[in-house]
DNA sequence: TTGGCTGCATTTTTT
DNA sequence: ATGCAGCCAA
């Protein structure tokens, strides 16, 4: 491949700088505006490197001015450089930024994931392990699919196994390297769920052999297997890469510190012989062998929250053991937050008690305080996110300078509610994803099994999408056929006339099926041309071969021919599809459709950030790493969800919610809200949340409680007061500058008449002190407010009221008048259910009977 | 075989 | 509350 051309122009090899002495300031651009610990991270040589980089301690500048450093000095051509991130986004970003500062001079580096380097190395390697290089990669949907599948044939699931609880297993298992017959021979052989696990590790190991696939884990795991089955391969790429850097060192586990360990080892004497081409003079130390690529890695312990997926904090903690001669660079000033945001996450992770003392500091300014707010409800405190939002707006914020964090994606509903009624632009990064969905999916498979035809998931689910009459039992009978006959699935439905169990029907569907994939195919590679015009014979972009498969099967007509809005939308994604198809054969004319594949099942949460102007981002804690904004909410700030109920019981499971709870902190510039609820709806029960142990952790004086836990749980006194809550003092609800408070109440009538707008803004303009009596009246005022608009009636029945709507103590007996804001009057008969799903039965005088959520539902009593 | 209905589990974070 | 899975009827 081209990329080893590179290597031609004799380069000198991690010995002393050439040209230009570093470090002596010397103007060197590249050193200008460094301070000195970042300069010593960008000049420093030697075997290894620890950059312990604290949050917005400027690392990715260090790390690129770094790179360029190397090539500026002629220290190494850009095809011995190997950057490896952990996101596609971070990647693209460190790319970015290597251009800015040398132009071309970027290119030939290969700057990618873990998970994209792996993929390539594999894709080139594949033939010598079995594998095809147009191999499928799993993502875990896929994984569960086939594991599914597994755990029914083997009857797993009476013993407790579920995709779910299997696929986490084995990725675990994966990532420390072990194999079903490590498992086997460690576990005890007399349980019978071990025994089983291990059938079903190993059925699915070669289940996926069989359909030429990888899972996730895989990319990594078989990676390092190539190597160390394959001295030669290995020296390939040791030889190649004379310079290896690792972001996010925290966060890797231990398959990806095994490969960073394989790739920086040093080739041995006898494998030089064997190198083709051969190794030069100057690539050779005294023993006749290529000496190990310099390794500098990244990383920031406070920052590790992904022990979960199997981090190994371990690997940074010990690295200067583990990588002899190395050197350690502490990055500690910040050039990110203000100092009050600082001090508070300092004294967040200062509860870590097993950790590197680290302190960031900043010469900037305390700058603003931190803002607390504490909701009646997660929709209350939804309604604060989004009027505060609004103020920033109008003090000249950008939205896209604003982002609001939060621990679960189920977290999303309440929020994106009000950002909708508040009409604020805002996207959801992560979460179901694009490619997630069910419609592009569909799609996809059929490109993935014109990829790779043995791919039974892929083509388990382009059968049936769109719906063609062939169900579980076709699907069967041509399923053993190709297996029986040891053909693709293509070539098995092409000869669906020797399936003696198949109707003609159905061998008619299954046949001209066949013959569309196979047009495909055969596009998707050059037209099919033969051998020896081969290289004339062009693929088709990507766009084209989707485009084709969309017509042939009018998968986007019949959506739209459907009534329910939703397959509106559908069909729009489908379309969406194929934009993003051309827009990658733009990008990357001539790529083919297994880079298209490649990308889409690499590609991340974090990743579709790129176009993240003009609009509010919201997020987990998790995709926040990395990123920076101008103002940050973080919501939810509660026992049970920060930290979370999972992780209380898991040992190290606080600290690493702590470290989430730091990342958030750090990740705002200016202005930091901390938000939470004093109930918030799980299941759609509603149960009584308490502010999270981190609040406590926060030096009182940093935050401006808007309104503090203790004024909404009624209980002050003792909150309060743990809770940092300005006694006397108050900074209450109101006092914060100039802002109409009122908004908060009036916009829980948002949507119906504005009736009695007057009176909710009347009832909590008045300043509040934080004492209890306060907080006390004020939710009275709240109740009767609510009260008053249920009476008031009226209203828009489908804005989104059932969340601003709580008839919560409304009580309703057989025989009551009510009036519904959408079927008039009528009269109750019974009332069944208890608490929040009490439902009323109700004789409407113009409609007749209805069944009302008691709760929800737009009535109120009539008298 | 499909589509609709009912019942149930769901909520930790992701390459 | 909602979405999915499994069951049943057409």
């Amino acid at each position: 491949m081209s990329e080893f051309e590179l290597l031609e122009p004799g380069a000198p090899f991690g010995g002393p700088s050439a040209g230009g002495a570093p470090g002596e300031g010397g103007g060197d651009p590249l050193l200008d505006g460094l301070n000195p610990a970042q300069e010593r991270a960008v000049v420093s040589r030697g075997p290894a490197l620890l950059i312990v980089a604290g949050a917005g301690s400027g690392k990715t500048r260090v790390l690129t001015h770094r790179i360029a450093h190397l090539i500026r000095n002629k220290e190494a051509w850009p095809s011995q450089i190997l950057a490896i991130t952990f996101t596609n986004k971070a990647a693209a970003e460190m790319r970015e930024r290597i251009e800015g500062l040398l132009g071309d001079g970027a290119q030939g580096m290969w700057i990618s994931t873990f998970h994209s380097a792996c993929v390539r190395i594999l894709r080139r390697e594949a033939e010598r392990f079995g594998y095809v290089s147009g191999f499928t990669i799993y993502d875990s949907a896929d994984s569960r699919a086939l594991l599914k599948r597994i755990i029914k044939e083997l009857d797993a699931d009476t013993y407790g196994f579920t995709p779910a609880n299997a696929g986490s297993k084995i990725s675990k298992l994966k990532n420390e390297l072990s194999d079903a017959d490590d498992y086997a021979a460690t576990m005890n052989e007399n349980d019978p769920r071990d025994r089983l696990f291990v059938e079903i590790f190993k059925m699915y190991e070669q289940e996926l052999r069989r359909a030429n696939a990888f899972d996730f884990d895989d990319l990594i795991g078989q990676t390092v297997q190539l190597f160390r089955a394959h001295p030669d391969v290995a020296a390939v790429y040791q030889r190649r890469f004379r310079h290896i850097l690792v972001d996010e060192y925290q966060d890797t586990n231990h398959a990806q510190y095994s490969l960073i360990r394989e790739l920086t080892r040093a080739v041995a004497p006898e494998e030089v012989d064997r190198l083709m081409p051969p190794a030069r003079e100057r690539e050779l130390d005294a023993s006749g062998g290529i000496p190990p690529a310099s390794l500098t890695v990244v990383g920031d312990s406070d920052q590790s929250i992904y022990a979960f997926r199997g981090a190994d904090i371990r690997n940074i903690v010990e690295f200067e053991r583990d990588f002899r001669g190395a050197e350690v660079v502490k990055l500690e000033q910040n050039y990110r937050s203000t100092q009050n945001i600082l001090s508070a996450a300092n004294a967040v992770i200062g509860n870590n008690f097993d950790r590197q003392e680290k302190n960031l500091w900043t010469a900037e300014g305390d700058g603003a305080k931190i803002v607390g707010f504490t909701g009646y409800s997660q929709h209350d405190e939804a309604r604060f996110v989004a009027e505060e939002i609004e103020d920033l707006h109008r003090a000249g914020t950008a939205y896209g300078d604003i982002a609001v964090f939060y621990r679960t994606n189920s977290q999303t509903r309440a929020l994106e509610e009000l950002l909708i009624r508040s009409a604020i632009p805002y996207r959801v990064l992560g979460g179901t994803k694009f490619y997630e969905r069910a419609e592009i999916k569909d799609a996809m498979a059929y490109l993935t099994s014109i990829a790779n035809p043995y791919d039974p998931i892929a083509w388990s689910r382009l059968l049936g999408a769109p719906k063609r009459g062939v169900g579980p039992m076709a699907e069967a009978h041509l399923a053993n056929f190709q297996e029986a006959q040891g053909i693709s699935f293509h070539e098995a439905m092409l000869r669906a006339d020797e399936v003696g169990a198949l109707g003609p029907k159905l061998r008619g569907t299954a046949r001209q099926l066949a013959e569309l994939l196979t047009r495909a195919a055969r596009m998707a590679v050059g037209g099919g041309a033969t051998d020896d015009s081969a290289e004339e014979a062009q693929p088709a972009p990507v766009g084209d071969v989707l485009k084709l498969i969309l017509d042939e099967t009018e998968m986007i007509e019949k959506l739209r021919a459907k009534r329910d809005p939703q397959d509106d939308a559908r069909a729009e994604n489908l379309e969406e599809l194929i934009a993003v198809a051309r827009e990658f054969d733009a990008k990357q004319p001539g790529a083919g459709l297994l880079a298209f594949l490649t990308e889409v099942s690499l590609v991340a949460a974090a990743d579709d950030l790129d176009d993240t102007s003009g609009t509010v981002s919201l997020m987990t804690m998790h995709t926040a790493k990395g990123l920076e904004f101008k103002a940050v909410f973080i919501t939810g700030v509660e026992e049970g969800l920060l930290p979370h109920q999972m992780s209380v019981d898991e040992v190290g499971g606080i600290s690493e919610e702590r470290r989430l709870m730091y990342v958030g902190i750090t990740r705002a510039r200016e202005q930091l809200y901390l938000t939470l609820a004093s109930t918030r709806a799980t299941f759609g029960d509603i149960s009584v949340a308490m502010p999270s142990r981190f609040l406590q952790e926060i030096p009182e004086g940093l935050i401006d409680w808007r309104q503090s836990p203790g004024e909404v749980t009624g209980r002050g006194g003792t909150e309060s007061r743990a809770l940092n809550a300005p006694r006397g003092s108050s900074s209450g609800y109101g006092a914060g500058g100039p802002r109409s408070r009122g908004r908060i109440d009036s916009s829980v009538s948002f949507g119906s008449s504005g009736s009695r707008g007057g009176s909710g803004a009347a009832a909590v303009s008045e300043p509040a002190s934080g004492n209890m009596q306060s907080a006390l009246e004020k939710w009275r005022e709240r109740k009767r407010q609510a009260k008053a608009a249920q009476a008031a009636g009226g209203g828009f029945p489908n804005m989104i009221g059932g969340a601003a709507r709580d008839n919560g103590d409304l009580e309703l007996a057989s025989g009551d008048r009510i009036r519904h804001d959408e079927y008039g009057e009528g009269r109750v008969t019974s009332v069944t259910g208890v608490g929040s799903k009490r439902i009323a039965h109700v004789v409407f005088d113009a409609v007749g009977e209805r069944k009302l959520l008691v709760k929800l539902a737009p009535i109120s009593k009539v008298d």
